[in-house]
DNA sequence: CAGTGAGCGAGCTTCCGCTTGACTT
């Protein structure tokens, strides 16, 4: 018998699907080994040497793995094939002391895997060393940094790192955008015009008015504009604008309006949109998001069970790739199901673009497809009870998105109406009217994004049917109608758009996406707020010490940096133990002279208007490890506190008390009365009391 | 993921990334 090693034990069921009795397939559990948790394991006067334990939930599983490596006749490391997977592999041969064979592949496919296990390499100790790398790097920053601010801050449950507080900065950082942006005023008109249309069916002498509504857009081909954008590389918005500012510069223009008004163009240009890839971990966390409003946790939970159900490939990925068999599949779907036109004229393969990336698995797709299509087909819900309604719904979103990516693009037929006036004043309007749906037909009609982002809006254009005009036709003007807008602040957070973002900035791995949002709110760096991500006084505080003190760690290209000197590392250009030293001797001296130098910060406490009950000095709403909650201001002579309960609107229907907010065990919200236990009236909802 | 009430908090904490299983925070 051989002992084949991969990571997950899904992946380790289905190899032993594929491959005879002569093999058996255990799961490592990820990784078996890592540095202590509750000291910092590396040897700093010694070469960084890390000291590495077999955390104690990983034990039995160690003892297991030995015991079937001593009767196995030889083991094969198939751990996934990237930096963290190559340590998981040179870790397992040092614990179970064996020269294992290791084997790679990128798909789970009976073909991938006979092929790789007859070429059979070494393991690769430039990855290994470059993973170690990563690790010290990240433990030397989080356990040197995190006990300054326990000092500095005096709050013991701080925490810094390198992923997180980068990812604290970007919310406190768009939080300040927020409030010193300055709201512009600026005006719009819309003339509305009269054309006198035949219509297909009717009479020849029967004319019916039709109305063009159309947008002014230039005065002697200057264009009135209002744009906001966002520049990723420092992560900064700017407004631009040549709009018309006031109401009265409106009215003006309005009044100089000059007949006759003429159709000076009609473009017509046809649109093609092409599939989305299918997903990948941050793909699937946003587009879920956006659409159901599951949280990166959440989302990650309802594909775990998907996974481990055997319906879609591993969730944890930042591959585009399909496996050639589900291309051929997904082809023969759509040509048999909707005809060829509906088919691409090629397969798509995508690439991706990040320079992070690692590409271990394959994207997100269903395993099989002939499962759950959305017309007809053997249905989730009859074969398994486990699944409810949202495993269905994000089920259906992966399939939709991998089936698609092979369906032709959609057409749309556009037209652009030009109407200018004797003076150069020019009115536009488009319009669209899709052609051909293509992949549509598999995804459905998009929701236009900007119900989601404002700064996403346009580019989503609605099917608007225009009437038949043509060019040098006279049109009257019927009306001019100014309006008023405001340009609005760039958005706060969402946790689709952050991971969006950490993804596009390198931050962050496709299994820490999720814990990392949990992590920050977790310290009270971050609340949400109907489902938007806001920093709190704390986490301005932490950012802004951090930054002060250690601008280089903060910087966003932080990351990409460490990045490029790790794959040198890989590729034996570098050596690790010499990069991190390179690291180290800086660093240290930053602490040390924080140390001395830094003064303690004071994190700003409103002061209630109310004494202590118990020595008559002022209360203050304080933070602790577990959210805000009142103290009295004279801790520590006075130990006085109690919990921040909130207020409604509402008095019990039972006893006539206040109705206050509360959380379950969980976190969730609930109203209860003010008087509990003596009255135990609750409910979920505000509407429900009385 | 369903699941309606402790009260903690200001002396032993903390990182990132790989993986599940679990009633922990």
């Amino acid at each position: 018998m051989q002992l084949i090693i991969v990571e997950s034990p899904t992946k380790a069921r289905t190899l032993t699907r594929f491959l005879g009795k002569d093999y058996r397939v255990e799961a490592s559990m990820g990784h078996i080994r890592d540095l202590p948790k509750a000291a910092l394991g590396v040897d700093i006067d010694h070469d960084f040497a890390p000291s590495y334990v077999i955390p104690k939930v990983k034990q039995k599983r160690v003892t297991e793995l030995k015991e079937m490596a001593k009767k196995a006749k030889s083991i094969i490391l198939a751990t996934d094939p990237d930096r963290e997977g190559e340590a998981i592999a040179w870790h397992v041969s040092e614990l179970l002391k064996c020269e294992g064979k290791r084997i790679v592949f990128h798909e789970i496919t009976e073909s991938a895997i006979k092929e790789a296990l007859a070429n059979p390499r070494e393991i690769d100790m430039q990855l290994v060393d470059a993973q170690q790398a990563r690790r010290v790097l990240d433990r030397l920053v989080g356990y040197k940094l995190s006990p300054l601010l326990w000092q500095k801050l005096s709050k013991r449950w701080l925490s810094a790192g390198r992923v997180q507080s980068v990812t604290v900065r970007l919310i406190v950082e768009r939080e300040r955008e927020i409030a010193k942006f300055q709201s512009q005023e600026y005006w719009t008109i819309e003339g509305y015009f009269l054309c006198k249309t035949t219509p297909d069916t009717g009479n020849q002498h029967i004319k019916h008015d039709q109305i063009i509504s159309a947008q002014l857009v230039s005065k002697d081909g200057v264009k009135y504009e209002q744009t906001l954008s966002y520049d990723l590389f420092d992560g900064k918005y700017t407004t631009t604008s040549s709009a018309i500012s006031n109401q009265q510069s409106a009215i003006d223009i309005i009044k100089d309006l000059r007949p006759p008004f003429t159709v000076s163009a009609v473009d017509k240009k046809e649109i093609r949109r092409y599939p989305a890839p299918p997903f990948t971990t941050s793909t699937l966390q946003q587009e879920a998001g956006r659409r159901f409003y599951f949280s990166a946790k959440k989302t990650m939970q309802l594909a775990q069970k998907l996974y481990e159900e055997g319906l879609i490939t591993y969730h944890r990925t930042d591959s585009f790739n399909l496996a050639e068999k589900f291309l051929i599949e997904a082809r023969n779907y759509i040509h048999k199901e909707f005809g060829k036109r509906y088919l691409s004229y090629k397969p798509r393969r995508f690439k991706t673009k990040s320079k992070v990336a690692q590409e271990a698995h394959e994207a997100i797709r269903p395993t099989d497809l002939t499962i759950n299509p959305p017309a007809g087909g053997q249905q989730l819900t009859s074969n398994n009870t486990e699944l409810n309604r949202d495993h269905i719904r994000l089920y259906e979103l992966i399939w939709k998105r991998a089936v698609a990516s092979q369906a032709a693009e959609a057409v749309f037929d556009s037209t652009t109406i030009t109407i200018t006036s004797s003076n150069e004043y020019q009115f536009a309007v488009q319009g669209s009217v899709i052609k051909f749906d293509g992949f549509l037909k598999i995804t459905g009609r998009p929701v236009s994004p900007a119900r989601f982002d404002a700064r996403q809006a346009g580019g989503e254009n609605g099917e608007v049917e225009l009437p038949q005009v043509a060019v040098g036709e006279t049109l009257t003007l019927a009306s001019a109608v100014p309006s008023q807008h405001s340009t609005n602040p760039p958005p706060r957070y969402s946790e689709a758009s952050l991971v969006k973002t950490l993804e596009e900035r390198g931050i962050g791995r496709p299994s820490t996406y999720a814990p990392i949002i949990s992590t920050i709110q977790d310290r009270q760096y971050v609340v949400r707020q109907e489902k938007r991500l806001v920093p709190t006084e704390l986490g301005n505080a932490v950012t802004d010490f951090l930054v002060r003190y250690f601008p280089n760690i903060l910087d966003f290209p932080f990351t990409a940096k460490m990045e490029d000197q790790l794959d040198a590392i890989a590729a034996g250009e570098a050596q690790w133990v010499p990069v991190i030293r390179e690291f180290y001797g800086p660093f240290a001296n930053m602490l040390e002279s924080t140390y001395q130098e830094a003064e303690k910060v004071k994190i700003e406490e409103t002061s209630l208007e109310e004494p202590c009950p118990t020595c008559g000095s002022l209360l203050v709403i304080r933070m602790g490890r577990y959210g805000k909650f009142i103290a009295c201001s004279a801790f520590p002579k006075c130990t006085y506190k109690r919990q921040i309960l909130e207020k409604i609107d509402k008095k019990c229907p039972r006893c006539n008390s206040d109705i206050v907010v509360k959380k379950t065990k969980r976190g969730k919200h609930f109203y209860g009365c003010s008087s509990w236990p003596k009255c135990d009236f609750a409910a979920w909802k505000k509407e429900d009391i009385k």
